[in-house]
DNA sequence: AACTATTTATAAGA
DNA sequence: TTCTTATAAATAGTT
């Protein structure tokens, strides 16, 4: 992919390598980043530099999708769709509707999480003094701002409210809870 | 890179959107694997499908990546503050800037996540033939309305918009003021 | 940091 | 689905 082909190993040159890297790792964020918005995945990488220096990439961040996988790697009902099974026709309504109820869960979680921030932005205000770039704040106003968004994120994340749902999301939400 | 470009925005076609993911989440992997083998670095990526199932790559590994990015997350350098200052200050400044950073991540994560949501809602006409009770559904319309649901999580967990930090941050001082 | 000559990745098509 | 191929995109070496 340049002017030459370069053989699979590690560079010996200390700048060629530097070069390398860099450029590298831009692209592979860029392709991760395409990855997420092309198809509504969530990526999250992390890459350390020769120099140990740590390079985080995430969609929506590392931070969200590395928890995620911690999350769920807990579950040890990692459904495989392999079928030895003999066409257990119970088995595999049963598996269709486990499935089923974890995404309905998730998808009245962002459902809430969505209107509770709509209903932030409605009912804010236009205040100004926090309208300049953060490397111009004092560690004051730092510390201040710091304590908004927290409040702000844990009012999003924890105020669920009963909402309204499409009605069909809450039938089939009645109807898979006493699968 | 194909026959022709393509626009850069989720791909409507469920069946093309399925082969996207898979060719592309090989190419992420693969150029990974190349910057790790040409540069000698450390490089742990998390891919969660549409479907939502997890794709792990790492070198070595992504649970070790993962695991040293916690460890040393104390010396990130995420964050650019104002710089000329040398000593406690600075590092508080870089410390709470960190924080604002992951925070405000979330929150605009939160967002998008909302966004395509009410978006979905709005779009979503009346087409359901699912409006019966689950137990009555043939396996055949247990796995397309499986299928639908996944669609539908897939196109709220969308990527974050290339949204500025700095109106992220006149937003966000906007929303806070009445909190 | 820009610039190309090439290699590589991949969108459609078979 | 897997392979093929025309074309877009990434990047190695250069300036």
């Amino acid at each position: 992919m340049g002017r030459r082909k370069i053989k699979m190993e590690k560079v010996q040159d200390t700048n060629t390598k530097q070069v390398t890297f860099s450029k590298r790792r831009l692209g592979l964020f860029k392709k991760a980043g395409e990855l997420a918005t092309l198809c509504n995945a969530e990526v999250g990488i992390m890459v350390f530099s020769p120099g140990n220096k740590p390079y985080p990439y995430g969609s929506p961040s590392f931070e969200l999708v590395a928890e995620r996988y911690n999350n769920e790697s807990e579950d040890s009902d990692s459904c495989e769709t392999s079928g030895n099974g003999r066409g257990n026709r119970a088995r595999q309504e049963k598996r269709i509707c486990k499935r089923l109820n974890s995404i309905m869960e998730q998808v009245e979680a962002e459902k809430k999480r969505g209107e509770d921030f709509e209903h932030q932005l409605e009912t804010a205000g236009g205040e100004e003094k926090f309208d300049k770039p953060i490397e111009e704040l004092s560690l004051e106003e730092l510390e201040e701002y710091e304590g908004k968004m927290m409040d702000m994120l844990g009012s999003i994340q924890g105020n669920i409210s009963g909402m309204e749902v499409s009605s069909t999301l809450l039938i089939m939400s009645k109807d898979t809870q006493n699968k």
